[in-house]
DNA sequence: AATAAAGTTAAAGTTAACTTTAACTATATA
DNA sequence: TATATAGTTAAAGTTAACTTTAACTTTATT
């Protein structure tokens, strides 16, 4: 139980290896909402942080910020209506096959990298024959 | 042994679901060089359409522009000399390794992705729990 | 209490990745 | 053979995702 509750924007910015202003930047695009200081500073959660993780891993798979702000909705739906609900967890099914679609891809692309190195290896190889030959 | 083995700009295009723009686009950034007819327009081999379905999947996983073409630029290394080869296994080691990391990262994006749905769920459940006690 | 460091907003600026346009050429079809 | 369809280049335009700037306020440090 160690770890701080709450951080600065300059805090969690350094933590995230990103800069203050991409952070005020997505909370303009309304994909987070931390809450202020009596001063007007921005204090944000362990919850934001986690939320803000979850942006930059959605980025590092190719996802614009308006699908990022579509999955993050999900959490936030205060709707408790019954075909809302359903509508969202249509939605969570898809992205959730999505992912799996993308983790073939991943396979795909670890492939084309793999063989791009057997390639370079083999190159390595047929120089060092060569060499032998002389 | 169907298919083609030659397209034009607008035929590869549909097959990838891409505008020809920008397939020259690509060009323009040198991650592809295509053959010319004797009228100047271009065709693409098999190959071509391999590195352009490269590109893409580079591009679902967040890779820029210019570090796809460093990728691919591992495949045209038309240079001999050891140390050039060694630093492109170098690289294509880091990159792997990499692509190792997303997987783990997709991992976490699922989990997240389950835990919104698995919320939904408990909130449906709420619903009709709720509705049966009026 | 003064001053430096960090935070705030609004607006303008930047870059990557395309897309569109315009003026022209090549190829396929009636 | 005419004409429609597809392709070509160069240049300008667009959009998403930031970044920078400027003028000001709050908080921390001496």
């Amino acid at each position: 139980m160690d770890e701080k509750n709450h951080y600065s924007i300059s805090e969690l910015a350094s933590m995230l290896e990103i800069s203050p202003s991409t952070i005020r930047f997505y909370e303009e695009k309304k994909l987070i909402d931390p809450e202020r200081t009596s001063g007007n500073q921005r204090i944000y959660t362990r919850k934001d942080r986690a939320r803000l993780k979850l942006i930059l891993r959605g980025k590092r798979f190719g996802f614009s910020l308006d699908e990022i702000a579509e999955i993050i909705g999900l959490a936030d739906v205060e709707v408790n209506e019954v075909s809302q609900i359903e509508k969202s967890l249509a939605y969570t099914d898809k992205r959730i096959a999505e992912i799996r679609a993308r983790r073939s891809e991943l396979d795909l692309l670890e492939t084309d990298m793999i063989a791009m190195k057997d390639n370079l290896v083999k190159r390595l190889e047929e120089i060092s024959a060569g060499q032998n030959e002389v």
